[in-house]
DNA sequence: TAGGCCATCTGGTCCT
DNA sequence: AGGACCAGATGGCCTA
């Protein structure tokens, strides 16, 4: 497993009260009062902007039912802000952490083949994608009793897993085929 | 060095 | 009201 910036990223300040000082001189005029609009706050030296309102296709949760002009949650203090916002940030850490336990489990379930490598998000639900594929064309195929003659029902599904993957991979275009062919071959073997 | 991937922060919106 | 969810922004690490 890669060592990936986490380490480095204490270097990227957090938002601490230091850099949560909204005075006047660090908000931008007029963004308190401008709901829906955008808002611009001073953190670490520069300006950061969030677009709000009709900018964003599904805004967050998604639905649009309470309209671009929703009310502005206030906070008594800064510092009671800087709080919520701390422990706002821990709590998306542990769920982003959760999602990439899932993400883990998910890699962990299908066969591929570059176990050295570890499989990206975007690969990992490609892969999934494929798998649940195959493995559901074969179910569909031993419910509906479509096996060749002579073949036991576990050798059938080998190979129609072989030939589904197969088939799925060539229609996505993956280089990794032949790899992954001899991966899911040795796989079907053993079952 | 550019591009890909990722972790984290952030604020808006939805849900309970 | 507060937590969960979401997407944009940002910056670091790694690889070709």
């Amino acid at each position: 497993m890669k060592s990936k910036g986490k380490a480095a990223k204490s270097s990227r300040k957090p938002w601490t009260e230091q850099d949560l000082d909204l005075e006047p001189e660090n908000i931008e005029p007029g963004t308190s009062e401008q709901e829906g609009s955008e808002a611009s706050v001073h953190i670490g030296g520069s300006w950061r902007g969030v677009l709000r309102g009709g900018d964003r296709e599904r805004g967050g949760g998604g639905g649009t039912t309470h309209g671009p002009h929703r009310h502005r949650r206030s906070h008594n203090s800064n510092k009671e802000r800087n709080v919520r916002r701390l422990e706002s940030n821990e709590r998306e850490r542990q769920r982003m952490h959760k999602l990439n336990n899932a993400f883990q489990a998910l890699r962990e379930a299908i066969p591929h083949v570059k176990m050295d490598k570890k499989l990206s998000k975007i690969e990992t639900l490609t892969l999934a994608e494929n798998y649940i594929k195959s493995l559901t064309s074969i179910i569909l195929g031993i419910s509906s009793g479509r096996l060749p003659p002579g073949e036991t029902p576990t050798e059938a599904s080998a190979a129609r897993l072989l030939q589904c993957y197969q088939q799925h991979l060539e229609e996505d275009g993956d280089e990794s085929l032949s790899q992954f062919l001899t991966q899911i071959h040795s796989f079907s073997q053993e079952s």
